[in-house]
DNA sequence: CGCCTATTTGATGTACATCAATAAAAGTGG
DNA sequence: CCACTTTTATTGATGTACATCAAATAGGCG
């Protein structure tokens, strides 16, 4: 999986860490490193421990492994579920560049969840002792890796919202414009991307079916919403769509 | 509100002092304080605010309230909720005597849920600025905070999970053993306690109706499973509602 | 090209919601 | 303490949003 370096460790340090280095990273205003300066980037760097390339579909965790690392997506996207005895799976989140993964892992030093690469991705290993080492040292960090945590719980509540009270077309707007929001922070148009996932992971995480996604899609086609082609989507009425997700518009019942 | 502490500060700080320390609560072992030494239970005394009791229905916070405290339980219950654009609410959680609220507000500086007691209650106000202050000096409390933080994290995957794919009686199942195991966690009896919140409410939490609750309530009595007087509970046969609740056994239909 | 998986679309079923009525508590004021 | 209203809970009848079942279509990829 990785290049062994073995006897030209001593030659490629200063490389590996400027390969490695937050500062460098396109996400770092994303990411942990978020606000901090520069002496505390190397730090931090410092610890940061390799890269970890994924394909797709090939587990960055399985549920149960020990912990030891939180991870910081670089490209790419992944999925995280939980799997219940009838094996049946709930998928809790969609994540992309910038964002963190395994906090669910601190408490229970286990991984409570599985997380899967969408797509060919990229990440970062954060060896969590280190870090708890140096927030020690450097406040901002830990600051804005409560904040972090904090931003977790409440996207979770958000999605305890949607799962718990709102109708399939709400749901479905809501996931189209939470990702055009990470999308345009990111720097990318917020309304032409590329769904990562499968239809089916979509229904799984709105607590829907495969079905009821093919037909939300149609419908929103239909009637000028959104255009699609395959997993390519146009939002073409942001505001409609927003506020379908707020609950203040609804689209026509199914027909 | 408060009882005014002008002229007599100086003569009541020893009192006040030993009236708030956490280690002579009853909850320090499930509490923030948990595993602490004498010595830094000291330290975390110093920089607790002052309790604050609360009658039925007080609101504890708001949302968009700015963020100072985080709370910790001392006895009674509360619910947190938000509400949509539409005033609908999706109750987030219950929290009892030895959790922690607020954890929701650190990132964005607000408020992000209302936080209600169901019953007179109270609670220890920790100035999160202060408790920020401490965890540079103080990594075992560091430690249990991030795990504290991480438990709500899974503790709302959970939810995500019983919210997106189960069916009405087997959440109803998972809510009762989940309260069962924190009473019995808190020394109180896992198969005999009351139900601090409304029908409504359990509904709301579990993205039912009031009236699906009722009859959920209905069944199980009629089933043997548990006992029930408004809002008394015994659960009976603790087994089979567990294994309901993880899904291994089904009762029989609606009937 | 042919197999396999992902998606779409239609027909039917059902778990739970909604509507409605009653009953039982809990609070309120005299 | 007792009428009174108001809230909360139970139970039944009916409706519906979405699931399930089923079949067709379309890509992806060896």
């Amino acid at each position: 999986m990785n290049i062994p370096d073995t006897a030209t460790a001593d030659k490629t340090i200063s490389i590996n860490a400027l390969k490695i280095s937050c500062s460098a990273c396109s996400m770092h205003q994303l990411c942990l490193p978020m606000g901090l300066e520069d002496a505390d980037i190397d730090r931090l760097d410092k610890i940061i421990g390799k890269r970890r390339r994924l394909e797709r579909d090939e587990p960055l965790y399985k549920m149960g492994e020990p912990f030891r690392n939180l991870y910081a997506v670089r490209f790419g996207h992944f999925k995280t579920y939980q799997i219940n005895v009838a094996g049946e799976a709930q998928i809790t989140g969609f994540q992309m560049a910038g964002e963190l993964l395994g906090m669910d892992a601190i408490s229970g030093d286990r991984h409570h969840c599985d997380a899967v690469a969408l797509e060919d991705s990229e990440v970062c290993e954060i060896p969590f002792a280190h870090l708890e080492d140096l927030f020690g040292h450097v406040p901002t960090l830990l600051r804005h890796f409560h904040r972090i945590m904090s931003r977790e719980i409440t996207r979770e509540q958000n999605v305890m919202l949607l799962l718990g009270n709102m109708r399939a077309e709400q749901r479905f707007a809501v996931f189209l414009v939470n990702l055009s929001a990470r999308y345009a922070a990111r720097g990318y148009s917020p309304t032409r991307f590329q769904l990562r996932m499968s239809r089916e992971d979509i229904g799984n995480y709105l607590g829907l079916t495969i079905e009821s996604i093919s037909r939300l899609l149609s419908r929103f086609k239909k009637l000028g919403l959104v255009h699609v082609d395959k997993r390519e989507v146009e939002l073409l009425e942001p505001a409609r769509l927003k506020a379908m997700a707020a609950g203040t518009e609804q689209c026509s019942p199914m027909a």
